[in-house]
RNA sequence: GGCCCCUUCGUCUAGCGGUCCAGGACUCCGGGUUCUCAGUCCGGCAAUCGCGGGUUCGAAUCCCGCAGGGGUCACCA
């Protein structure tokens, strides 16, 4: 495969949400496994929609992911400037160009009477179409009026690498505008000539611009510029699985995810399976298969919903086949205040009880936070339990004794834990569900622990008796 | 409304004319793992492949209609 250049080009108004990670993801995949730059652009050329902080949060996004880019705003390139806005002099090079070809010409009419037309097209149930009222004889352009693509209308047909192949009539074919009365370029303009000038070979973008790729082939044809190869992903969709992913719905900016501690290795590998398989049943992707595997030809048409549970779940994959190293190395910003003051060595010990049930990092405070504080005595819990509450309070007091005094000859170590554990169930005749629920809540107070036996030998015995005491106050 | 695209279990999908009365994963349900939660193992529910025609010995797979959904028709990207 010849090496691709790729571009991610969003707009810096606001944060990146997995469906917008996902269409960078793609360009970056093809990008690498051609051997070939990923460029990063940013189009701002529409100033009231700027959002303050967005270039900075756009990099950090695509930067905690591993999305490395090779060209970009913050680090140059052989094609810079990568920001639109400090580009305006190429735009106005090229429109010039254009207007000496008779290709562009100046739009004589004030907006409120291009409004008119529009909204006659709309009454008559028609598209609007601007070149329906090209005039003939604009005036010079002087860059105070917008500067408009003088259209040749035409079939076409052309290969989208993930829609297949894809045809229009002359009807889609208008009179945009290239330069705006404030002298900026539109996106449709000012995206071709970068991508052209900087030499990029595969466009990769959102669904929303296919009705309007037949305008770009149009402009292409003008300028004489060699078809990209283009591939539209279709968007995500939201939870209702009928408008796309959007941030006004509540989609969470991926940085939010990370921040809960959610791995940059499964958002990848969830986000890049959002509509894309490999034709195997394999599930899971590391980031150097998908580099291997990832193929724009097998991206799904149709939209993907999005489903965070299937994400938690991945989550929770990888976080089980992690090193306790690796992880309790990853964790140290995610422990309950109360852990302030413990070491490392006993935060590990906690760390490998809970390692299992650990779907995502920002869990940790409410599964381990009674290993590091005594948590209130709650009655409810021995009320509450469908065991214990049929259980008179005068044997549970007697069976707690009982587990005290055998706990208090324990080693500690979870092995004789477990075998004194399992002799006291013999001699007091009672089932395990009783007896240790009990043991469990009066050292834990939490609805849920990891095993017993593991739980006592991480607490230690003097933590263990000491609990044991303050729910032995209370019967 | 015009144009374009899409349509397989609740969800993500496999499937490119016979091996599919449709396979996998998530979710959910039941059981095992001496207590709870999670995990794990075993098992289960779940799509007459949007609908209707055709082509064919044979269709989820090809063709034609229809319906539903989405996108677009901005001096936004």
């Amino acid at each position: 495969m010849k090496p691709a250049r790729t571009r991610f080009a969003p707009s810096p108004t606001g944060y990146l949400h997995v469906g917008g990670i996902r269409t960078a993801l793609f360009a970056w995949l093809v990008a690498r496994q051609t051997g070939g730059q990923f460029v990063l652009r940013f189009e701002d050329t529409d100033k009231k929609r700027e959002v303050e902080g967005a270039r900075e949060h756009l990099i950090k996004s695509l930067r905690v992911l591993g999305l490395d880019y090779d060209e970009g705003p913050d680090i140059g390139g052989p094609y810079g400037p990568y920001t639109q806005s400090e580009r305006l002099d190429h735009y106005k090079k090229w429109a010039q160009k254009l207007v000496d070809m008779g290709r562009a010409y100046a739009d004589p009419f004030a907006p409120e009477e291009v409004q008119a037309f529009r909204e006659q097209a709309q009454k008559e149930k028609k598209p609007f179409l601007y070149r329906n009222h090209r005039p003939e004889n604009p005036p010079a352009w002087d860059g105070t009026q917008p500067l408009r693509f003088k259209s040749e209308p035409k079939a076409y047909q052309w290969h989208d690498e993930v829609m297949g192949d894809l045809s229009t009539g002359p009807e889609v074919i208008d009179d945009f505008i290239l330069i705006k009365s404030d002298g900026y370029p539109t996106y449709n303009f000012a995206h071709v000539i970068d991508d052209l000038e900087m030499e990029i070979t595969h466009i990769i973008r959102g669904q929303e611009f296919i009705a309007s790729q037949p305008n770009y082939l149009n402009l292409y044809e003008a300028l004489g510029i060699e078809r990209p190869h283009i591939a539209t992903v279709p968007h995500i969709m939201g939870p209702d699985g009928k408008k796309k992913l959007s941030k006004r719905d509540g989609a969470k900016d991926v940085l939010d995810y990370v921040r809960d501690g959610f791995l940059p290795e499964s958002l990848v590998s969830f986000i890049a399976t959002m509509g894309w398989n490999d034709g195997t049943e394999q599930e899971i992707f590391t980031k150097d298969e998908l580099v291997q595997k990832f193929r724009l030809s097998r991206v799904q048409k149709s939209g993907a919903r999005f489903d965070e549970q299937r994400l938690v779940w991945m989550n929770g994959h990888y976080i089980r086949q992690m090193s306790l190293d690796d992880l309790f190395q990853k964790v140290s910003d995610y422990w309950p205040k109360e852990a302030a003051d413990a070491s490392d060595n006993y935060k590990k010990s906690v760390l490998a009880l809970v390692q299992e049930r650990l779907k995502f990092f920002s869990e940790l405070p409410e599964l381990t936070s009674f290993f590091f504080t005594d948590l209130p005595v709650n009655p409810e819990l021995v009320s509450g339990h469908k065991q214990l509450k049929k259980v008179d309070s005068g044997e549970i007091k007697s069976l707690l004794e009982q587990a005290r005094e055998t706990i208090a000859s324990s080693d500690f170590s979870a092995e004789d834990l477990q075998e004194r554990l399992n002799k006291l169930l013999e001699s007091t005749g009672q089932k395990p569900a009783v007896l240790f629920s009990l043991v469990r809540i009066a050292t834990t107070q939490a609805p849920a622990s990891p095993g017993l036996a593991d739980t006592l030998a991480v607490l230690g015995k003097e933590v263990s008796l000491r609990r044991i005491d303050a729910m032995l106050q209370t019967l």
